[in-house]
DNA sequence: CGACGGGACGC
DNA sequence: CGACGGGACGC
C-alpha cells in the first residue's frame, strides 16, 4: 500500500522541528544521514532531496541493471544499492532505491508496493520507506490497530474499508504461520482527522461479513520494540509525562500539545474535562501513544527532554519559541472509548446532544484543509512557520490567506452561533467551544513570542479550520441522516440501494467531506453503499429507548466512568439514572444483514429534529466551504486509483454491514 | 480479544 | 577539545 501523501519535506529553517534540529539517529541505524554528504553533498537545499526505499522479496540473482529501470518509471532514481552480505557477498534478497524526491518515492510505494514480483522473486516487492526515512522526512503516521476482521479479509479489502476515511498508506494484517489472517492488522494513515474519523465511523459499528462482531478500530500500541533498540526510541513513558503529574489549568500551549493532538490533560479537580475540538479520544489519563500523535518517532523520546524552563512542555522541534497554537479547551469523556460522535449525538433521541457533539472531526478537517492553495505549494510556508506534526498540510502562508482569515472565521463563529441558538443549545458544549474560540486569542498574547502578525494569521487560520471543519463535521453528520432517509422513506426497502439521484446529490456531498473521494459521481455512489454500515447502526442509536444520557466509558487504565452526553460531566461513579436502565429490559436486538431496520424514526421525526435544522441553516447559509475534492498533494493519480478500488468493491459481497449487536454496549467493550 | 512485517548497505 | 558514564521514583 501506498505511502502517499504526509510526507512534508521540511522546508528550509521553518522546518517543523526548528531550524537547528538534527535528527538523532534512530537506534541501529547506520544507514546514512543526509547531511553526511561529502564533497558533492546531494543535499545543500533543504537537507533532504532525495527518500530511501527499502525494497523487500528481491530475487538474489537480480542485478541493478535488472531492477532500475521498474523503479525509473516512476521518478528518478538516484541510486540502487543492493544490498550482499558483509561477508559471502551474497545478496540480501533486498535493496535500496533512492529517489530525489518523497513525492517519487511515494510513487514508487504505491505502484509498485505488492503490486509487482519479479523473476526469480519470492513474491511481490515490498517497497517501503527505509528505517528512519520517513522521520527523517518528517512524516508521520497515524496507525489504528483493527481488530476483529474478517479472517477470510486481504489486505486490499481493508483497504477498501478504510479508505472512506482518507488516504491509507498501508495495512499489515497480522498473519499465523499458514499464512492464516488472525483477524486483526494495522492501517495506517498519514492525518490524525484520518485515523479519528476511521475510529468513529467504524470502530464497533462496522462488521464484516462472516464475523459476529463489529470492527475493533484504535489507535496502535507502540510496536514493540526491536531487540537492541536501546537509545532510539522510547516513545513515551518517559519521566513527568504522566499527564496527572501535568498540573492543570493553564499552561504554556506548546507544540508538544499539538503533538498531543486534543489530549490535554484532563482537570482532575473539577473533573471538567476541558472542550475539545473534537475528539472523542481523551488523553487526559494517559501518555498519548505515538500512533496517536503522529510520528517523527525519533522526536517521541522522552518528555523530560522536551520540558521547558517552567515545566511547560516546549515544543520539542523548535527550540526557539514554544507553541503558537491555541487548543480549544476540550470537553470530553476520559478517553479510551471513541464513540462515534454521530452515535453519540443521537444517543437520546428526545434531548438531543449539543451540535458540538457533531463534531466528527472526521475526514472534514482534512479534506478541507488540504486542499487549501497553499497546501499545494509546499515551499510557500512563511519562514517563520512551525509546522508541526499536527498540520502536516502546510499551512496557509499568512500572505496569502490572511486577508480573507478574519471574516471567514467570523462568518463560521456567526453560522455555529445562530445554529447553536436555533438549537436551542443552552450551556451547551458548542457554545463551551465558542468561547474557547472566542477567547483563544486573548490566550495568545498570554504567550511569549507569540505575537507577530505570521503567527496570529496561523492561529487564525488554524482556528478557521477548526471552526470550519465543525461545521463539515455537523454537515456530514447530517448527510448521513440525509441518507438514511433516502434509504428509508423508498418503502422499498428490499430493492437494490440504488441511490437515488437525490442520495447522489446528497452523496456527492458526503463526498466533498471524504478527502480523495473526488469528484466522480461513481465514487460517490460507492461511499453511498459503504457508508452504510454506520448509518445502520446510527439508525439503532436513534431508535434505542434510551432516556438517559450517561453513558459509561472505560478510561485507559481501566476504570469505568460516566459521560453525561448532554451536559458533558463526567464522572467515575456511576449515575443513578444510568443504573436504572440498565435494569430494564435491553432494546430488541437488531437485525444484522441488509435487513431494513425495524423501527426507524420516521423521516417526518428525523427531519424534525433540531439537528435537521441545524444543517439546514447550514446549507442554506454557508455556502459549500471549498472545492474538497481535489486531491491535491498527492501527485494526480494515487488518490485516483484508490477510488477505483473502493468502487470495485461496491457489490463486494464479502462485506456487509450490521448495527450493534448489543447496542449501546459495543462502545466501550472495545478494549 | 487479534499487537507490528524477512531481508536493512557502504560510502 | 570531549562523546554516552553512573543513578533507576512513585503513583
Amino acid at each position: 500500500m501506498g505511502t502517499a501523501g504526509g510526507f512534508r519535506p521540511i522546508p528550509g529553517t521553518g522546518g517543523g522541528f526548528g531550524s537547528n534540529f538534527q535528527p538523532p539517529p534512530v537506534a541501529g541505524q547506520k544507514r546514512g544521514y543526509p547531511f553526511s554528504g561529502r564533497g558533492s553533498s546531494p543535499d545543500h537545499q533543504d537537507g533532504s532531496s532525495f527518500a530511501k526505499l527499502f525494497v523487500g522479496s528481491v530475487p538474489r540473482t537480480i542485478t541493478e541493471e535488472d531492477i532500475r529501470p521498474l523503479f525509473e518509471e516512476h521518478g528518478n532514481v538516484i541510486e540502487v544499492a543492493l544490498i550482499k552480505d558483509k561477508r559471502t557477498g551474497q545478496q540480501q534478497g533486498c535493496c535500496f532505491v533512492k529517489y530525489t524526491t518523497s513525492e517519487e518515492a511515494d510513487r514508487a510505494i504505491r505502484n509498485l508496493h505488492n503490486q509487482h514480483t519479479l523473476p526469480g522473486g519470492s513474491g511481490p516487492i515490498q517497497v517501503r520507506y527505509a528505517d528512519g526515512e520517513r522521520e527523517r522526512l518528517g512524516a508521520v503516521e497515524y496507525k489504528l490497530f483493527v481488530g476483529s476482521l474478517s479472517k477470510q479479509a486481504s489486505e486490499k479489502e481493508v483497504k477498501e474499508i478504510f479508505s472512506q476515511y482518507g488516504v491509507v498508506e498501508d495495512v499489515y494484517l497480522m498473519r499465523d504461520e499458514m499464512r492464516q489472517s488472525r483477524g486483526c492488522g494495522f492501517v495506517k494513515y498519514s492525518h490524525r482527522d484520518m485515523a479519528l474519523a476511521a475510529i468513529n465511523a467504524l470502530n464497533g459499528i462496522y462488521t464484516m461479513r462472516g464475523c459476529d462482531q463489529p470492527l475493533s478500530v484504535r489507535f496502535a500500541d507502540p510496536k514493540k520494540p526491536r531487540s537492541g533498540d536501546s537509545r532510539g526510541t522510547p516513545a513515551f513513558g518517559g519521566p513527568g509525562f504522566g499527564s496527572r503529574l501535568q498540573a492543570p489549568g493553564p499552561r504554556p500551549m506548546s507544540n508538544f500539545g499539538e503533538f498531543m493532538g486534543d489530549r490535554i490533560p484532563i482537570d482532575v479537580r473539577g473533573f471538567r474535562p476541558p472542550v475539545d475540538a473534537g475528539v472523542h479520544t481523551f488523553g487526559g489519563q494517559l501518555p498519548p501513544r505515538s500512533s496517536e500523535m503522529g510520528l517523527p518517532l525519533n522526536l517521541s523520546g522522552p518528555v523530560s527532554r522536551f520540558r521547558g524552563p517552567n515545566q511547560g512542555i516546549v515544543n520539542p522541534g523548535s527550540s526557539t519559541s514554544p507553541l503558537n497554537f491555541i487548543q480549544p479547551a476540550s470537553q470530553h469523556p476520559p478517553l479510551g472509548l471513541q464513540t462515534s460522535p454521530v452515535l453519540k449525538a443521537f444517543q437520546s433521541p428526545k434531548q438531543l446532544p449539543p451540535p458540538s457533539q457533531l463534531h466528527s472531526h472526521a475526514p472534514t478537517s482534512y479534506s478541507q484543509t488540504h486542499t487549501s492553495p497553499a497546501s499545494v505549494q509546499r515551499h510557500s510556508q512563511p519562514p517563520n512557520f512551525n509546522s508541526s506534526s499536527q498540520m502536516p498540510f502546510s499551512q496557509p502562508a499568512p500572505s496569502q490567506e490572511s486577508p480573507g482569515l478574519g471574516s471567514q472565521l467570523a462568518v463560521s463563529q456567526a453560522m455555529i452561533q445562530q445554529s447553536a441558538s436555533s438549537a436551542a443549545a443552552t450551556q451547551t458544549p458548542l457554545t463551551m467551544n465558542l468561547q474557547s474560540h472566542a477567547t483563544a486569542p486573548n490566550q495568545q498574547q498570554l504567550q511569549p513570542r507569540q505575537s507577530s502578525p505570521s503567527r496570529l494569521a496561523h492561529m487564525l487560520s488554524q482556528q478557521k479550520q477548526t471552526l470550519q471543519a465543525s461545521f463539515q463535521s455537523s454537515q456530514q453528520a447530517f448527510s448521513q441522516i440525509q441518507q438514511q432517509l433516502q434509504l428509508i422513506q423508498p418503502s422499498s426497502q428490499s430493492s437494490t440501494l440504488q441511490p437515488s439521484s437525490q442520495t447522489i446529490k446528497q452523496q456527492s456531498h458526503w463526498a466533498g467531506v471524504v478527502p480523495h473521494t473526488a469528484s466522480s459521481a461513481t465514487s460517490a455512489a460507492s461511499d453511498t453503499r459503504s457508508s452504510m454500515g454506520p448509518l445502520v447502526a446510527i439508525n439503532t442509536q436513534l431508535v434505542a429507548p434510551l432516556k438517559c444520557n450517561w453513558t459509561e466509558h472505560t478510561s485507559p487504565d481501566g476504570y469505568k466512568y460516566y459521560y453525561n452526553s448532554v451536559t458533558g460531566e463526567s464522572k467515575w461513579e456511576k449515575p443513578e439514572e444510568l443504573s436504572a436502565i440498565e435494569h430494564q429490559p435491553k432494546p430488541p436486538v437488531l437485525q444484522p444483514h441488509n435487513q431494513p431496520h425495524p423501527q426507524l424514526l420516521s423521516a417526518q421525526q428525523l427531519s424534525q429534529t433540531p439537528q435537521a435544522q441545524l444543517q439546514a441553516q447550514f446549507q442554506t447559509r454557508m455556502p459549500h466551504p471549498q472545492p474538497l475534492q481535489q486531491p491535491s498533494f498527492h501527485s494526480q493519480e494515487g488518490a485516483y486509483t484508490q477510488l477505483q478500488t473502493v468502487n470495485s468493491s461496491v457489490n463486494d459481497p464479502t462485506r456487509f454491514h450490521q448495527g450493534p449487536q448489543a447496542n449501546q454496549e459495543w462502545a466501550w467493550k472495545n478494549k
